[in-house]
RNA sequence: GGGCGCAUAGCUCAGUUGGUCAGAGCGCAGCCUUCACACGGCUGAGGCCACAGGUUCGAGUCCUGUUGCGCCCA
């Protein structure tokens, strides 16, 4: 808990006060003065054990600035700061996340283009100007289209900028990055490249969950149920008889003996390659082994026995088609079945040669004339329309039974995912299931609880992380392919360059070996065409910010780093993905703390969207009540606790920072009065009621650091908070009259005013530290009062109880009895009487009669001249209770005097 | 269907290992133009701690179940 690190002496200096203290302007102030002194700036000759490093959250800057954000980064600072108020050397970057599919659809949106990479030259972006909304996309070329995108995320990072300087977090802005810049791009690219050595990252051609509209694969991690109508439609399958018997010449007949299914994806029929039934099921176990035809197609599929065949669905037997989803993917995989793919990349069914091997069919005229009224065709039109054809031709029995179903969408996306069949680049996370599992119990994470999600989805993987997307603003897989004699690629012998060369571009550097006008010709090679998943990238947010391999001094003092903060819907994801590219380059957790914020909700309770038209603009709010009032708010959401969008609290956390100011100039006011140079130390509190604030607030101070100490950011501001209004609201009102030392005063007493003065400037030194990770621009004001000007708050020490007087420090625990909390009792006890009897505070109270047990009365004692002075009491006395009596307090006020 | 979390004053929430734990702030009402603060201050009313059982001398606090809400996964 001690610093560990030297650190410029802040001695307090005789205060010099403003007029009128405010909080406008503060912000800009500050923000400029901090960067000019460097005040964040992380020092990187620290050891390693002075340093406290966290892997801020790159924002999508492509999305939108909200609250959500003031919010979750709001927490992340406040840790920050108060780390590097211990003497830590804090190494806090920032990062944009500005790569893949959200910034191209932004692109698209607003210079109103879309990439075409056929295109090899144009004539540069299209006028911004001449856009119009109705206009179909300018097709431009892929140079052109990602140069639009670095202009666009270029603008887009100067806006974040902006905010998070104004929201006042103490990142520092040298460290910067981006996650398409080269170093992100080499950092991704070098990762990519000891994975496919050590064997970890492969590439495959298999089922793909695809988007048709985006054109490109989705990962498990970002898929996303929604539900919606559909129909159970029932289809009678004629049976053929046992397998090893030959095969009928001639057309099935409807109405012969069938088995019936149910499906929901009817138009996939024509790529159906076997029905599925469950091993135990008694109705179809005799049929398993035999063949049947698939209705209008006749094309002969076996029945086949699963355990993932659910007997309580539909029928109880299922049709498997390659592929309408994912389970169709594990019968096909598992039961070894063939393939007939369907469903093209752009969504639409293609092309099916019945009668050609691979499609045999019993009936291949037939056949190829159900399937021209379906070719082409979307699959929900399919549908429609082969649900008329099989009705016609007897095989469906029955309607349609309407239902509504889980269907499986990009979560970005807005049409269902279908499988397809392509080549894409995995990392395998399957057999590393357990190690993660592992590693996840020994991150710590705050709250506890949220390690359950990571657990969860950690166990419930069911294939290996793809990481290439079929699109282009992202990292480029750093391959290329030989092309053999016929220009084929060979896909199981990639060409990869050496590291030194990265980051490359495959699809305009070359291959080793090879030569420039060999690209694409028949015995050269050809680039890869992909490029990587953005999570491929945000992955390595330790990596790149640490320097990885680029700045080995730097990434061997803040790797592993300390803290994680992020939100808890990509745990899945970023906290996932980050986790597994630590262990499989470093073998190591990348952090050992992880602090989940929550989400902030509307006031209704619902998760703030901009279709929902609730979004706050953030810059706007913090204008209006100041950046200390919004962080207020923030600080006050307990880790991991979804929090109401509340202004109200705002408001309160302005209060909070006005009355810093205002208690602040009084406090420092009567420090000034005690002369010249010599501002009284700890060493000079010895009245028993200063002593007795002092040992509450070290108290305080206890609890603040040890919530901190837990990363419990809000629970440090709202013991501090708590405290400080009692100083003001009691202490302060008992003191005024002793501080002030006016000769008016009922005892004038030199020693106990430098006792009041002493105490009011110790106090304040440390509730201003208290507050300064929440409340960073009023603290730094106040500070700059009474310390040099190079001297920052948010570099001074942490408040520690070495600070206090050996007397407060060896205060017992008061509970209620200490001279303070007796002397608040009483004084409130004077307000009440005179508020009942609708008088000022200030009219006079011709007696006051205090009775108590006589221990209680003896703490009190010491504060009996200050209570005559807060109260304006003229007489004053105690007296002594028995045992079992309540406590009380008399007060008869004075008669009011015309004037 | 499985998992996690939450249910405490009108509202937003504290209540850390069971024994002054029935609290804070906001809002509301009333009062006070006090020399740090009217971007104030003071005072006050308000709750069978979701429901039902159980453990215990004693339970918002632990256990079981129920209900409602939210999220994650299938």
């Amino acid at each position: 808990m001690s610093p560990l690190r030297p650190r410029p002496d802040q001695p307090a200096r005789r205060p010099v006060l403003p007029e009128r203290p405010a909080l406008e302007g503060l912000e800009e102030k500050w923000s400029v003065r901090w960067e000019q002194a460097g005040t964040y700036h992380f020092d990187r000759t620290a050891p390693r054990e002075a340093v406290f490093a966290i892997d801020t959250p790159p924002p999508t800057v492509s999305g939108s600035l909200h609250v959500g954000h003031v919010f979750s980064y709001t927490h992340a600072d406040t840790i920050a700061r108060y780390q590097r108020m211990q003497g830590r050397e804090v190494f806090y970057p920032i990062g944009w996340d500005d790569n893949g599919l959200p910034t191209e659809r932004r692109v698209q949106n607003y210079f109103g283009v879309r990439c075409d990479p056929s295109i090899t030259e144009d004539s540069g972006p299209p006028d911004r100007a001449g856009r119009r909304g109705s206009e179909p996309p300018v097709p431009v070329s892929r140079p052109t289209f990602v140069a639009l995108c670095h202009q666009l995320t270029a603008e887009d990072e100067g806006a974040f900028e902006a905010l998070f300087r104004r929201l006042g977090l103490s990142v520092d802005w040298r460290h910067t990055y981006t996650t398409i810049s080269d170093r992100a791009v080499r950092a991704s690219q070098r990762a990519f490249l000891r994975l496919l050595r050590s064997g970890h990252a492969y590439s495959t051609e298999a089922p793909t969950l695809w988007d048709v509209d985006f054109q490109t694969a989705v990962s498990q991690a970002e898929l996303e149920e929604r539900p919606l109508p559909g129909a159970y439609h029932r289809l009678r399958f004629p049976l053929l008889g046992p397998a090893d018997r030959p095969l009928p010449l001639s057309p099935p007949d409807p109405a012969g003996p069938a088995v019936e299914i149910e499906t929901t994806r009817p138009e996939l029929l024509a790529a159906c390659v076997a029905l599925v039934c469950h091993p135990d099921d008694p109705r179809y176990q005799p049929l398993v082994g035999q063949l049947v035809a698939t209705p209008l197609f006749g094309v002969p599929v076996p029945v086949v026995a699963h355990p993932l065949a659910d007997p309580e669905k539909g029928s109880g037997i299922a049709m498997v088609c390659t592929f309408g989803d994912t389970t169709d993917v594990v019968w096909w995989r598992e039961l070894a079945l063939p393939t007939r793919t369907l469903v093209g990349r752009d969504g639409r069914l293609q092309p099916a040669p019945f009668g050609s091997p691979g499609w045999e069919s019993l009936d291949p005229a037939g056949a190829q004339r159900a399937y021209a009224e379906l070719q082409g065709r979307r699959p929900e039109a399919a549908r429609r329309r082969i649900a008329e054809l099989l009705a016609e031709a007897g095989y469906l029995v029955g309607e349609p039974r309407p239902i509504t179903h889980p269907v499986k969408f990009y979560e970005r996306g807005e049409r269902p995912l279908e499988i397809v069949s392509s080549r894409q680049w995995y990392v395998r996370t399957l057999p590393l299931r357990q190690r993660l599992l592992e590693r996840g119990r020994e991150l710590r994470w705050h709250p506890p609880h949220m390690r359950h999600r990571y657990e969860a989805w950690v166990e419930g993987l069911s294939s290996d992380w793809n990481i290439s997307r079929q699109r282009f603003f992202g990292v480029p897989f750093p391959v290329w392919y030989p092309l053999d004699d016929e220009g084929q690629p060979d896909h199981d012998h990639p060409l990869v360059p050496p590291e030194e060369a990265l980051p490359v571009d495959p699809s305009v550097d070359t291959p080793p070996g090879y030569r420039p006008e060999q690209r694409g010709r028949p015995g050269g090679f050809v680039g890869d065409p992909d490029v990587m998943d953005t999570w491929a990238t945000s992955s390595l947010t330790p990596q790149i910010a640490g320097g990885w391999e680029d700045d080995p001094e730097l990434f061997g003092r803040v790797f592993p780093m300390h803290l994680r903060p992020q939100a808890h819907e990509i745990i899945r994801t970023w906290l996932f993905s980050t986790v597994v590219r630590a262990e499989l380059e470093h073998r190591s957790l990348p952090w050992s703390d992880v602090a989940i914020s929550g989400w902030v909700l509307d006031p209704d309770r619902k998760k703030m969207s901009k279709s929902k038209g609730n979004v706050v603009t953030p810059l706007d709010l913090l204008e209006r009540l100041g950046t200390d009032a919004v962080r207020y708010w923030a600080a006050s959401g307990r880790p991991g606790v979804d929090t109401a969008f509340d202004e109200a609290q705002m408001k309160v956390g302005r209060r909070l920072a006005i009355k810093v100011l205002n208690a602040s100039r009084f406090a420092l006011g009567r420090l000034a009065d005690e002369g010249a140079e010599t501002l009284p130390g700890p060493e000079a509190v010895r009245h028993p009621l200063d002593l007795a604030m002092l040992a509450e607030l070290g108290e305080v101070v206890r609890e603040a650091t040890a919530a901190f100490e837990a990363f419990d950011y809000a629970r440090a501001l709202e013991r501090t908070e708590a405290f400080f209004w009692r100083f003001c609201d009691d202490y302060l009102e008992l003191v005024k009259a002793r501080a002030y030392g006016e000769p008016g005063a009922t005892t004038p007493d030199p020693e106990a005013s430098r006792s009041a003065r002493a105490a009011l400037g110790l106090a304040l030194s440390i509730l201003l530290r208290l507050l300064a990770p929440f409340q960073p621009f009023v603290t730094e004001e106040v500070w700059s009062w009474w310390h040099d000007q190079d001297a920052s708050i948010h570099r001074a020490p942490w408040p520690r109880l070495e600070e206090l007087p050996v007397a407060a420090r060896e205060a017992s625990a008061a509970d209620g009895q200490g001279t303070l909390a007796l002397a608040s009792w009483v004084l409130g006890a004077i307000r009440r009487a005179k508020t009942d009897a609708r008088r000022s505070m200030r009219s006079p109270v011709a007696q006051a009669v205090v009775r108590h047990r006589p221990e209680a009365l003896a703490a009190l004692d010491p504060a009996l001249a200050d209570l005559r002075e807060a109260g304006a009491v003229l007489e004053l006395r105690t007296e002594a209770l028995p045992d079992g009596q309540e406590p009380a307090v008399a007060v008869e006020l004075a008669e009011l005097s015309e004037p």
